[in-house]
DNA sequence: ATGCCTGAACTTGTCAGACAAATTCAGGCA
DNA sequence: TGCCTGAATTTGTCTGACAAGTTCAGGCAT
């Protein structure tokens, strides 16, 4: 944690130009497929190097923002933050910063997550149901055994998103689940085994699973949102009235 | 568009460098947190020079796979793909495929808008009330008018989004307006004001409006629910059961 | 007068070298 | 054994040169 937030906090000339660069190129309200200036310039601009330019526009190549042409010139593809989405600005994991930016993200993930377990309920093939239980059935083994089941959780989440035959939705859950990997930590460790955290979250899943093998839409968001909700309790976050 | 096809083809060896610096982490395995070769067994290892390493890894660095310490060395962050959310790989715009995709995405946007309108009826504060009005107004004008708002109806939804006091949403918000803007496009051309669907799209948001100014979370709710199943059907897509 | 071709100027892409800043590691000393 | 110091290592930035591709202007032919 102590060498990952002097990660997060290391911030290079190349770091901070990419950033003024998005934020310039915003502020000029340039056209999507407008030619930006030229490396020349926009050394002169910044006051760095032409590598250092060079590097920030690689980096916001990579964002989807900019396509060059060699010999031509940079142009605008997209606006900055509209070609993808990130839970956070610099490529850290998330639950690093505050209290209310973790509870951000599980404000949308309850969203996002009563929502297609919802529709999980409604469009629940018996494949489908087969692969919630394989997961379900290895937190059951991990709650005996002590073990860890962070992945085993995750793949709960990532099943019960594929039973909506939506597969943005299912893409969103591997992304959330990714980004939210550490989150999960407190109720499968050692100690989440001792306090019960795992148990209770344990039984929230089994309530999740029974509510869309009964095709029962309005358990099943019910359901979840509770299961959500304690999550916030276990990691100290403020629910803000749900 | 030609010459965008041309952009959109031309790889560069940095860019080829980094296409194989992502899959080759992927191959080797690495875990999330390990060290990297440095810059110098990279430049042998893909036989190019610093540069092109550097500029390589600045675009994973973008894609939040890779962080990098002075002195120390690059570490892997997250595994490629796994840091940001795209709704089609290859940065390109939402309606372009079958109805069914466009259908999919629309559904991911149904379960978000209508969570976000909800906790925005809950919170939101006099200035949000503003903004969201100015948008109204805009649209209204352009019914009067004849004219396009697509960036109106686009800057609404932001606006309702941002009325949750949660960055998350209304960055999400942003990030699907952009990917979904000719989507509205039916609803705004020069067709849809003579078939009237402005004028109905209108009404529906109207209603959101009225509901969020009342701060009545489960009208707006289902004031949302409405106008983003009108939407589908505006478009002609299969709303599979809601 | 218009269109086409050629060459120069310009712009991005790559390579190489030097030096700065930060980190790591090994050796020496208390 | 632990701490400090210096050397080695590694990333960060700058500079210059040359390659590859594009654009533009001028000249020539029709």
């Amino acid at each position: 944690m102590d060498a990952d937030s002097r990660l997060a906090s290391a911030s290079r000339l190349s770091d901070e130009v990419a950033r003024q660069l998005e934020a310039w190129i915003l502020s000029e309200g340039f056209q999507v497929g407008a030619r930006l200036p030229t490396e020349k310039l926009l050394c002169e601009r910044f006051g760095v190097s032409r590598a250092v330019i060079r590097e920030a526009i690689s980096r916001l190549k990579a964002e989807g923002c900019i396509r060059t042409r060699q010999g031509s010139g940079a142009y605008l593809a997209s606006l900055p933050g509209e070609g993808s989405f990130r839970l956070v600005r610099d490529g850290s994991c998330v639950p690093k910063g505050l209290p209310r930016e973790i509870a951000d993200v599980f404000e949308m993930r309850y969203i996002m997550e009563t929502g297609a377990t919802e529709l999980a309920a409604m469009r629940r093939t018996a494949s489908d149901l087969e692969r919630i239980a394989e997961a379900l059935g290895r937190m059951e083994r991990a709650i005996s055994s002590g073990e860890n089941a962070v992945g085993a959780d995750d793949d709960f989440h990532v099943a019960i998103a594929a039973a909506t035959q939506n597969p943005q939705l299912e893409r969103f859950q591997v992304f959330m689940g990714h980004q939210l990997s550490q989150s999960r930590a407190p109720t499968w460790d050692a100690a989440g085994h001792v306090a019960g955290r795992a148990k209770q979250a344990q039984l929230e899943h089994r309530r999740i699973y029974q509510a869309i093998l009964a095709g029962d839409r309005s358990a099943a968001r019910q359901a979840a949102a509770e299961h959500l909700e304690s999550g916030m309790l276990r990691l100290g976050l403020d629910a803000r009235g749900w």
